[in-house]
Formats: C-alpha cells, sequence, structure tokens
RNA sequence: GGAGAAAUGGCAGAGUGGUCGAAUGCGGCAGUCUUGAAAACUGUUGAGGGUCACACCUCCGGGGGUUCGAAUCCCUCUUUCUCCGCCA
C-alpha cells in the first residue's frame, strides 16, 4: 500500500498518475488525507491524557513511598476519569486507524512515468521482439492435439483425480517438465539467485502481506480447517520471508528462486482461449525475487529483463516483450514488463512471464525496510518475475518445434531430459 | 495425540508490581592507535507515532483483564523447546 506521508505531500501527482489507470482517486486520496488528520488529532489528544494519567501514577508511587498514603488516594480519584477518557479515546482512534487503513488497501500502486496509458490489454506497447516464427508443416497441431497424440498430458485423466484444469504429465511429458524446472533454476542460480524451497500452503499474514488479501481471496484456494491458502506464485512464501525486516544496507540486494506449483481458483474464466495447457488450475513455475535499495531497484528490473530474454533466447523460442499499460497493470505493480511467446499452431501470444517492480507498495505492506547509511530506517524496493512459467513455454516448445515425425527439443534441454525428440 | 517448560532490542541473554524502553555480551556505526588492515581502547547504537525541533505517547509473542501503576500478576490464543506415543 502507499504510505500516508508520500499521498500527503504528493497529493495532486499522485492523482495524475492514478489516472493512467483510470482511476479518479481523487475522492480516496483526499479521504486518505482527511482520515489521517483525524487520526493524528484524536492520537495527539490520547497521548496528552495518557501523559497526565502517567504522572500521576508517578507521584502516587511517590506519596505512598513516603508513608502519605492519604494524599495518594486523593489522585488516585483523579485517575478514574482520565481512564474513561483515554479508554475511549483509544476506540475512537483505532476505529480511524482501521478506515485509513481500510482504504489505504484500496487504493493501487502509483504507476511508473513509462507506463502507456490505456484501458486493456490492447493498448499494451511492444518494446521488443525476436525469434524466428517457425513455418509449420501442413497439419501442424495445437498443444493439446499433440499432447494426445504423443501422449505426453492426459487432460481427461486429471478431470477423473481431480477436475479441469489439473492436467497429468505422462511419461516424456513429466520428464520435459522437470527438465525445464531444472534448466530454469539452474539459469536463476547461475546469474546470483539463491534457490529456496518454499512452503505450498501460507497463513493469513502472508497472504496480506503480498496483497492477495483481502482483495483476491476468491483467487486462492483455501484450507478451512486450518485457515491455510494454497499459494497462486512463488511470490507469496518468497516474499513474505523478508515480512517485518529490518536489513542492513549490506544485505542489499537479495536474490532468490524457487520453483512451487502454483494453484488458482480462476473464478471465472472460461472459453476457447482457456483451453490445453493456456490457463490452469495447477500448473509450475520457477519465480525471481529481488530485494532492492530504492536508487537500484530500476537498474535490477532491466537485469531481470535481460536475464529471461537470455532464456528465451536459448530455447530458441520466438518472443516479444510488453510493456503493460495503465489499465493492465496489476494493483501493486509500478511496471510489468510481460514476456509472450508465440504459439504458432494456435497462432497467438502467450504470457509466460510478468516482470514487476512495486517499489515501496508491498514493502510498506510486509514492513520490509533496512536502516540506509544515516541510521535511518527506510522501505526496500521488491520485485519478482516468473523465470519462467512452465505450461506455457511448454505449449510454446511443442508447438513450435513439431515436425512431421516428431517434436524436437531445444538443444540446451537435452542435457537435462536426456532425450532429444518425441 | 499426552505431560512439562518457554516466548524480552539486529542476535544472544538478565530482569517477578513503580526508580525499566529494559543490565550484560555479541554485532553495527564513529573515533584513537596503524603506511593500511586486524587487535586493543573510547564513544555511540531498538522500533513506531508525534513535533520545525524538543516534549510527549505506544511497543517486552497476539488479544483481553486486575491495578493509581504491568516485561513482571490473571485469562486466552499462537508459536517454540524437552520427554512420551506415532511416523515419511
Amino acid at each position: 500500500m502507499l504510505q500516508v506521508a508520500f499521498i500527503r505531500e504528493n497529493r495532486a501527482d499522485v492523482i495524475k498518475r492514478l489516472e493512467k489507470r483510470n482511476l479518479d482517486a481523487s475522492q480516496m486520496i483526499d479521504d486518505v488525507i482527511t482520515l489521517d488528520e483525524e487520526r493524528r488529532e484524536l492520537q495527539t489528544k490520547l497521548d496528552n491524557t495518557l501523559a497526565e494519567s502517567n504522572s500521576i501514577s508517578k507521584e502516587i508511587g511517590n506519596l505512598f513511598k513516603s508513608g502519605k498514603a492519604a494524599e495518594a488516594n486523593v489522585l488516585k480519584e483523579k485517575t478514574t476519569q482520565l481512564k474513561e477518557d483515554s479508554k475511549a479515546l483509544g476506540e475512537q482512534l483505532n476505529a480511524k486507524a482501521e478506515a485509513l487503513n481500510n482504504l489505504l488497501y484500496k487504493i493501487p500502486n502509483v504507476p511508473h512515468e513509462s507506463v502507456p496509458n490505456g484501458n486493456s490489454d490492447e493498448d499494451n506497447e511492444e518494446i521488443f521482439i525476436e525469434g524466428d516464427i517457425p513455418k509449420l508443416h501442413d497439419g501442424a497441431l495445437p498443444h493439446w492435439e499433440l499432447a494426445k497424440k504423443y501422449d505426453i498430458i492426459d487432460f481427461e485423466l486429471g478431470n477423473k483425480i481431480t477436475g479441469a484444469g489439473f492436467p497429468v504429465y505422462k511419461g516424456k511429458g513429466a520428464r520435459l517438465q522437470r527438465a525445464l524446472i531444472a534448466y530454469f533454476l539452474d539459469k536463476n542460480t547461475a546469474a546470483g539467485y539463491t534457490e529456496y524451497q518454499l512452503p505450498h500452503l501460507v497463513n493469513e499474514a502472508s497472504g496480506f502481506g503480498t496483497g492477495q488479501l483481502p482483495d483476491k481471496e476468491g483467487q486462492m484456494y483455501h484450507v478451512g480447517e486450518d485457515n491455510l491458502y494454497l499459494i497462486p506464485t512463488a511470490e507469496v512464501p518468497g516474499t513474505n520471508i523478508f515480512r517485518d525486516e529490518l536489513l542492513s544496507e549490506n544485505d542489499l540486494p537479495i536474490g532468490i528462486t524457487g520453483y512451487t506449483p502454483c494453484f488458482r481458483r480462476e473464478a471465472g474464466s472460461y472459453g476457447a482461449h482457456v483451453r490445453g495447457l493456456n490457463r490452469l488450475h495447477q500448473f509450475d513455475k520457477v519465480e525471481i525475487i529481488r530485494v532492492e535499495h530504492p536508487d537500484n531497484s530500476y537498474k535490477a528490473f532491466e537485469g531481470m529483463i535481460d536475464h529471461v530474454k537470455n532464456i528465451l533466447k536459448e530455447l530458441k523460442l520466438p518472443y516479444r516483450i510488453l510493456r503493460l499499460c495503465g489499465g493492465d497493470v496489476t494493483f501493486a505493480s509500478a511496471l510489468t514488463y510481460d514476456f509472450e511467446v508465440f504459439s504458432t499452431a494456435q497462432d497467438r501470444w502467450l504470457e509466460i512471464s510478468s516482470v514487476s517492480n512495486f517499489e515501496t507498495f508491498q514493502a510498506n505492506r510486509l514492513k520490509l525496510r533496512f536502516k540506509n547509511k544515516d541510521g535511518k530506517t527506510q522501505l526496500c524496493h521488491t520485485l519478482n518475475g516468473s523465470s519462467l512459467a512452465l505450461p506455457r513455454v511448454l505449449a510454446g516448445i511443442l508447438e513450435n518445434y513439431q515436425t512431421k515425425d516428431g517434436i524436437k527439443i531445444p538443444e540446451v534441454l537435452i542435457p537435462y531430459t536426456g532425450f532429444d525428440k518425441i
């Protein structure tokens, strides 16, 4: 969430920049400022009341010690009213602070200046494109047909065991999944990221920390009995490592990577565009997460982009990079670049990675701070990106690498798969 | 699952009703010494709110209570450790 002090000091600018999200935030921003003023006023009143009763208590202590019990008892009566006052003020203050917080939770991050205007994914800006789109033989198939033809992914079996959106990978399909995970992790660790194995269920506090709660509660699977959530992305456990942390400046930058399955309810998405691997309830992803000094976060962002580019280049997949427009950039993000791979047999682009800089938006919620050179505490910047999400990369490989007599395996993956053709 | 113990600053660890935001050690920062570094010595060093700056307020796992006054007493929840049981 945004910092109140930042909103207060940059009121007009915040409103103007939020307009890029097609959001008129002026009312909310003004409410924040008013609520904050009221909150501080109550706080001062409460503080003064408490100060008075603290000093009386001290006096009472001294009087008792010097044997003046009668005088002490007179003072005791004075504190009764103060106690009532401070209780009432405390309740008002809590209510005010809660109202302020609830409002702050609803205000999205301020987009970076480079974010283009726009309403939907159609307004995203293509900033880079690379790789040759292969000419496929006649009768080239979309990946769900290929999966059946070569018996490497069984969607119906997943339906039987669990339900739609939980595919079963078999034989070379399963091995290819494992190969991709290992390959991605190796690339990430070679780039300096520390590998983590993270929990696949998280508690409520973690859900709030990265902002899935309270808003996107319906998108996560919830384990009611223990009040835990299945992670929709490794970002959640990975970033919550740093919840309530006060780092030293020397600790930065931090880069971690981890493979996890991801679970998404995807309530409300149906139709032809979700066929096959295009949209699943459970899928695999290797994530990269960075904690950065604010001065360095955009440089780090570029570094992450280059890193993902390098992987796609090695896989020899045709891809493009989009700078998301104000209408499409996610709630917590200031700047997001999406990577899309061209799926030749479907004749469409598939999103395979999304790299974002959240600046201090997540860190403010997480209370992730560092002590700067002057000894002051300051919020860190957080960033994350997929490196990479498996299913659509797999779709891209199957479709782009298909030949009349089998699917070739990208060269860099052969050491991981142990075979060069499906 | 049963029995017991515990949760304190960046970390370790004292503190059982007022003089405690909290001893001590480590770590961090600054300085002295040194060609430089290390060691040693000296000083400094929790977080949040509030203020131009002070003052002041809050915080000793979370929540509630007793009391004029709570890190300290009571209730409750959570977590950790030890022993027993079960077990990949």
